[in-house]
RNA sequence: GGCGGCGUGGCCAAGUGGUAAGGCAGGGGUUUGCAAAACCCUUAAUCAGCGGUUCGAAUCCGCUCGCCGCCUCCA
């Protein structure tokens, strides 16, 4: 049974989606000024290693999440550039799909622009107007949240309990101070479009209802996003959209906790970032996403200097173990997918005379999907995927073991399979076909049967140079007794 | 001021009523031409503090201390 911590609830809860196996999932996405930085990618990783485990789990996932592509932030950085507004969405949104894409987490279903959901924000407006939930101030519209009874119930914040006085400035156009923007009045020098209050554009909290209701409907199971959005941003989506249907607007609220840095939350504003695109200079992607999985996704979690090699050092023990079960794999095996839908779902097919072995992998798999399935526990998850390896490099190097192959390729598939839910699926499982790989590979067969030559000479020297220089080139060698093998 | 969260071995981190997973680091070993990898053994926490409930608590309740987040754009 898949049990979800909820916010809204605050509290662990059976994971039952509106139509049986059908999920309906909307994560807050970037706004699309600047690249990235490692808590922004918390976010993601975590929503994309939930989305995975839901399809592991056989639910069909529809995926959406935006890109805010208008905004003040993007006026001001177009405004300090001199350049044209889409000139930096344009940007930024394509960095944003390329270090997505990088760091291996999978596209959303369809990534809607803010931009392209005017007309249907007008129309929302239009109906919360008519409704008496907002109220139309010197061109601008606010929401009036003192008319959504139920405000405030996401944050468990009251209304009265908050300091309007530290606010920076209540616009005098508002009727409460908790009132926030649908529409924003255009200024001078701003994109704009038209309406039925005059130029303008969106408020930002509008966006995420609008698309979550057009691409997902009127009432979705999963609504992500850090824990800082929670309020205001979450709150305004729940009573806007509430208000404008009339209807519940999202059954699970699932929030990721921050990235600490210095004892503090990683953002923008306090300049304690990394950007991704610098991590990724130093670490792999499986690196980044072992990261991720050190801690409960809902808890903070600390990125300090030496902690990725720490999570380098860790992946390692499970990329290693794929190289290992690699090397036994038989010529004739069916390929790792195939093998794995054998071993989930088509039992009958799995060879008789491996019952014990498949015995011993099932306990640690169910153990996996034990830890999965209370609230996405990673840590756990990870334990027991380390359990997996230290039993497939155990058994599979005893003497004489039987059906070795097979084995290996069994294995393979199955910790490929759960790891991958983690992004921490086999590195190489894609490359090797491209003409580069192959070129290396045949060099690298070169070099290594030459240098096998040296050290059966006794030329130890001369081979343990080589090997340092391609350690120093980013290419680990490391010699066995029958055979040396070579990873990057 | 209001609301919420956290405090587990040197570090990271599971565990939320029956006497502490796992990873990293440290020590020893098997293996190896050496190195790496792998495996085995091992060092190390009474779970922030105090009090209470209970046959029994890291785990429930209360208080104290410390840290953090939200209340303003923010994953």
């Amino acid at each position: 049974m898949l049990q979800i911590y909820n916010s809204l609830t605050r509290q662990l809860e059976e994971f039952q989606p509106l139509y049986k196996d059908y999920v309906t999932f909307y994560n807050c996405g970037p706004t699309v000024y600047d690249f990235f930085h490692i808590g922004n990618a918390r976010n993601f990783i975590t929503f994309d290693n939930i989305r995975r485990y839901l399809i592991y789990r056989g639910y069909k996932v529809k995926f959406i999440q935006n890109i805010t592509d208008i905004e003040d932030k993007i006026i001001r950085k177009a405004r300090e550039e001199k350049v044209p507004v889409e000139n930096i969405t344009e940007k930024y949104t394509r960095y944003f799909f390329d270090y997505r894409n990088k760091l291996g987490i999978l596209p959303a279903d369809y990534h809607p622009r803010a931009t392209e959901m005017i007309p249907f924000m007008i129309e929302m407006i239009k109906g919360l107007i008519e409704k008496g939930f907002a109220y139309e101030k010197g061109g601008d519209v606010l929401f009036s949240v003192a008319a959504f009874k139920d405000y405030g119930k996401l944050s468990g914040k009251k209304i009265e309990d908050l300091r309007e006085g530290d606010r920076k400035k209540v616009k005098k156009e508002k009727e409460a101070a908790q009132d926030f923007v649908l529409w924003k009045s255009y200024k001078p020098g701003e994109p704009y479009w038209e309406s039925p209050w005059g130029k303008g554009r969106p408020g930002w909290h509008l966006e995420c209802s609008a698309m979550s209701m057009k691409y997902l409907g009127e009432t979705i199971d999963i609504h992500g996003g850090g824990t800082d959005l929670q309020f205001p941003h979450h709150e305004n989506e729940i009573a806007q959209s509430e208000a404008y249907t009339g209807k519940p607007f999202v059954k699970y609220w699932l929030h990721n906790g921050f990235l600490i840095i210095d004892g503090e939350k990683m953002s923008k504003s306090l300049g304690n970032f990394f950007m991704i695109k610098d991590v990724l200079d130093n670490y792999s992607p499986q690196t980044i996403r072992f990261f991720m999985c050190m801690s409960h996704y809902r808890k903070p979690l600390e990125y300090r200097k030496g902690i990725l090699t720490n999570a380098q050092k860790g992946f390692n023990h499970i990329k290693d173990c794929y190289q290992f079960l690699k090397e036994h794999f038989s010529q004739t095996e069916s390929p790792p997918f195939i093998l794995c839908d054998e071993l989930l779902h088509y039992q009958y097919l799995l060879p008789s005379e491996l019952e014990n072995f498949f015995k011993q992998l099932f306990a640690y798999k169910d153990e996996y999907e034990s830890a999965m399935d209370e609230d996405f526990n990673f840590p756990q998850a990870v334990g027991a995927l380390f359990n997996i390896t230290k039993f497939l490099n155990t058994h599979l190097r005893e003497d004489n073991v039987s059906h070795l192959p097979q084995k290996a390729a069994y294995g393979y598939a199955l910790l490929d399979k759960l790891a991958g839910i983690l992004g921490l699926g086999d590195p190489d499982y894609e490359k090797g076909t491209s003409k580069d790989d192959k070129t290396m590979d045949d060099i690298m067969e070169i070099l290594l049967s030459t240098r096998q030559q040296l050290r059966k000479n006794k030329e130890f020297a001369l081979a343990d140079s080589i090997r340092d220089r391609l350690e120093k080139s980013g290419i680990t060698i490391k010699d066995f007794p029958d055979k040396t093998t070579w990873s990057r």
